[in-house]
DNA sequence: CGATGGCCTTGATCTGGATCAAGTCGGCGG
DNA sequence: CCGCCGACTTGATCCAGATCAAGGCCATCG
């Protein structure tokens, strides 16, 4: 039994292993890797293929799309104890998206192998990466729903609401231009619509952090 | 042994299914109901416990949201064969969006509790189940993307690409009006890229029905 | 066979948000 | 303590695409 190995221990905190067999995370314990990345370094590339399934262990990762002409749209941001690129891991296919770190990074992989044999073996896992792939997919829809449906001040709304749940989206390497390419708009455009959430009353600017002082009315702006 | 009733023979059918063991395919056919629509009708609103697992038989389905000002989102077309709002019916939450009938419609059901149950039991149906929603996942990232960085005439191209290859598409129930809310605009928009795309010699109109003459340049205009 | 009602096209105008262009503020290194 | 640099703000202008407003084109039906 090495179940209280670093990484062991860091896997079964996961919400996708909560329930897998011993043997399980003791195989892909002993299979992944540490790595770790300074601040703006890529983590991976578009269409290269995946190294495996990613977990955060310290500081802040940006998912992203780049469009021809250079706009960067980031699909979302990760924290502490977030998984990602777990569809790559899962299918074997090339990478859907870039990664790369916001922050100094320490990051592990589970090579995909390692995780689609734990997969075959273990039918709990199977049905956690399910119950984990609907919560993703239920993300999803309500981000093509933003974009979709709502203007950039109600995207901003909905994204502050996020950010009291979220914690690695509270961060003071969160900035501004980091929100806009999340929101798919402009840093300009941000720093007018935090301007009109302050003045509609539901937010408050202390130092240069934002605080929510009018949830319910922060929610109607949402929409 | 009953898997030759209709109901059973068209599960097997379905990708999720086609692995899936007799015992579940069986024990979900009977428990399975067959439903039938008009053009136009509600199948379900978002918000509204679900019924379970659907599938098309025969006609179009679409799968929307819709915003406070009646703004409406067309997340996706379905045809023959295509199974929807798996989401509802595998975490049992309420309905993820709302689904209509688009011409006259005969569809299936599996309730929640039967997917699950079949689910469960059987670890070869939960691995279809993932690979099902990692390609369904691909899609909405794809999908943001294009709503986040491309405009309406490349979104545009891109759907037409997408209809060579999905015969759910390509129907003349699918309007311009449908398009434009699947695209996210309107269908005067959608008039005027189609004569861009015309003008640049990748379409043409035969009839009133579209053939791609150029499909490197549509491609192209797809970025 | 004319009327009616969808769906589509086309033009004119309007607007949310992008882009461009100066600043301002605060932190950090020298 | 000063100067520099990166992040933010604010204003002016611009533009893709939405909205508004007429028609036009079939197909269906009385």
């Amino acid at each position: 039994m090495m179940l209280d190995s670093p990484m062991a221990i860091m896997l079964r905190g996961l919400p996708y292993f909560a329930r897998a067999a011993d043997a399980q995370i003791e195989a892909m314990a002993e299979r992944a890797i540490r790595r770790e990345f300074t601040a703006g370094e890529m983590i991976y590339v578009e269409g290269e293929p995946s190294a495996g399934l990613w977990m955060v262990e310290r500081g802040r990762v940006k998912v992203f799309k780049v469009s021809p002409d250079g706009g960067e749209y980031v699909l979302r941001i990760f924290g502490p104890g977030d998984t990602f690129n777990d569809l790559a891991a899962l299918d074997g296919a090339p990478n859907a998206a870039s990664a790369a770190a916001i922050t100094a990074v320490v990051a592990g992989v589970i090579p995909t192998t390692a995780f689609v044999d734990a997969l075959t073996a273990d039918h709990e896992l199977a049905l956690s990466v399910v119950r984990s792939l609907v919560a993703r997919q239920r993300q999803l829809v309500a981000q093509v729903e933003d974009l979709a449906l709502r203007p950039v001040t109600a995207r901003l709304a909905r994204f502050l609401l996020e950010q009291v749940a979220n914690p690695a989206l509270a961060h003071p390497s969160v900035t501004r231009a980091l929100i806009a390419n999340h929101l798919a708009t402009t840093s300009e455009s941000i720093s007018r619509s935090l301007r009109v959430l302050e003045s509609a009353g539901a937010i408050r600017f202390d130092r240069h952090t934002i605080v929510i002082t009018d949830l319910p009315a922060l929610r109607e702006l949402a929409q």
